[in-house]
This record gives structure tokens, C-alpha cells and sequence, in this order.
DNA sequence: TGATTGTATTCGTTTATCCGCATGCAGTAA
DNA sequence: TTACTGCATGCGGATAAACGAATACAATCA
């Protein structure tokens, strides 16, 4: 039962929703999501450990990134019953659209320009 | 998306996990509620709002009494989704099964025994 | 080795949630 | 009307969540 409130509370964040809005298009690292939803390194990096702790999420090291992606293998079957919800609810999500598409030009930009550029969002200015 | 966060959130607390667990057997009155859930009657009134306000439940004056119930007719399809996910998730769960039981046996006590008893969980002593 | 970069974590503050207690309100009945 | 009963709500305290800023840690590279 615990188990169950702590799943949906998972859940009950908004910018968490975002952050697994984006996931489920492909896998991020923390850089990106910082890029895309315009947060700060610890509040993204906070919140992805809380979806990771909730089962939702997995993490494999690629150099110096930590990269995030949707634990389909790991998830049983209400954890993906409830990543179904989520897409279904914010597919037609304002917010949600903008998200995606951002995150489709970032994928462009990369990350180098984003370190580099110093802009005030990302990866230490 | 606020709105669905504010959905699961509603669904992120044990009580009110364990209030819908009893009312997907069947409507029930606050009293019956504090009963069974063994809970205070601020406490019950007010996750049972919360679940109102999320869209779960409708609500019903029958006399004194204000009768609660799944409001299937005006959830939206993730609404439905979720509450037969909770469902499922609570089908073989220890607290939730005892506290079906417990409603089973609260049905024949009924709700004029509870106050007369000055039961200490139940309808003012 | 030391510098750099991406990420996790600690700290302190602000805000939200949960709860019991007490009170107020609505419906019923005498 | 008054009394009673079921329920909602205001209040205050305790606990937890969310956040930015700063710092610590880890992997890479010069």
C-alpha cells in the first residue's frame, strides 16, 4: 500500500510529469532535461532520482553523463499501466507539445554549445 | 497538466488509498468510513473531499447522512484507468483485504450502534 | 598531477500536507 | 423552538516536499 501512495506520488509533481513527458519520447541526460525544461541542475537532478526511486526510471553512466530513460524491462505491470496514462493525458498537453519540441531542436544544439554559450539554464555558466 | 498532477496526487496518500478500496465495494457514509478505516471524522471528511475535488467521488445527501461513491459516470478515461488500477494494485494487498472484510461486518452492525456505543473511533462518544 | 565538466548531495528556507481539536452548520425529530 | 446527529471547516502544530545556492564527488582530459 505504501509502495502504491509512493508510485502515485511519484506522479503528483508537475514538472516530474515533464520530465517523464520527455523520457518517453527517448533517453536524456540530466543536461538536456535541464535544456529542454529550463530547471535547475539539482531540481532536475532531484526529481529524476525521486521517479528513479519510484521505479519509473533507470540509470546507466556514459562518460561523464548520467543517462535517464524509462525502465521498461524493470517496471511491473501498473508502473506501465501508469506510463501509458501519462503519455495518453499529455499528449495533447500544451505544455507537454512545447516540451517535445523543444526537445527536438535541443537535439540539434547539443550539448558542447549548451556548456559553451554559458546561457544562464544549463550546465554552469 | 496541473490538473493531472492534482490527479495523482489525490491517489498519493495511504488513507485515501485505503478510502478507495471501500468505496470501489460500494458507497458509504463518513460514519461507516471511520468505522472501518478506524480514523477521525475531520480526517475522513476530508481525504474524502480531496477525492471529490480530484474527480473520483460524488456525493449525495440522504437525510443526515452524506453518502459517498466512485463517480463513474463523469470520470474521464484516465480517471476510469487509475481507479481500476488501484483496484488491481489492492486486489491481493494484506490492509486492504482486512479492511474489506471489515466492511463486510460493518454492514449488518450498522451506524446506530456505533454512536450508541461511544465507541471511541466512531461518531462522537 | 591539476583543471574541467556533468551530476549528486548538503544546507537552510519556504511552502504544502496531514492531523487532532474545537467549533459551526445542516437536517431531523421531539 | 430546542436538542440531537452527521458532517464540514477553521485553527494551530508537526512533518514532509520543493527549491536555490553552494559544495562535494566522479569521470575525463591536458
Amino acid at each position: 500500500m505504501r509502495k502504491l501512495a509512493k508510485t502515485f506520488k511519484a506522479l503528483s509533481d508537475e514538472t516530474r510529469l515533464r520530465i517523464l513527458n520527455i523520457l518517453l519520447e527517448r533517453e536524456c541526460c540530466v543536461c538536456e532535461l535541464m535544456q529542454v525544461l529550463d530547471l535547475t541542475q539539482s531540481r532536475t537532478s532531484r526529481h529524476l532520482i525521486t521517479l528513479c526511486d519510484a521505479g519509473f526510471l533507470k540509470f546507466r553512466r556514459q562518460g561523464l553523463w548520467a543517462m535517464y530513460s524509462i525502465d521498461w524491462e524493470s517496471m511491473d505491470k501498473y508502473h506501465i499501466d501508469l506510463a501509458g496514462i501519462v503519455r495518453e493525458a499529455l499528449k495533447d498537453n500544451q505544455t507537454a507539445i512545447l516540451d517535445r519540441q523543444k526537445l527536438a531542436t535541443t537535439e540539434k544544439i547539443g550539448l558542447t554549445v549548451c556548456s559553451a554559450t554559458g546561457s544562464k539554464n544549463g550546465c554552469r555558466n
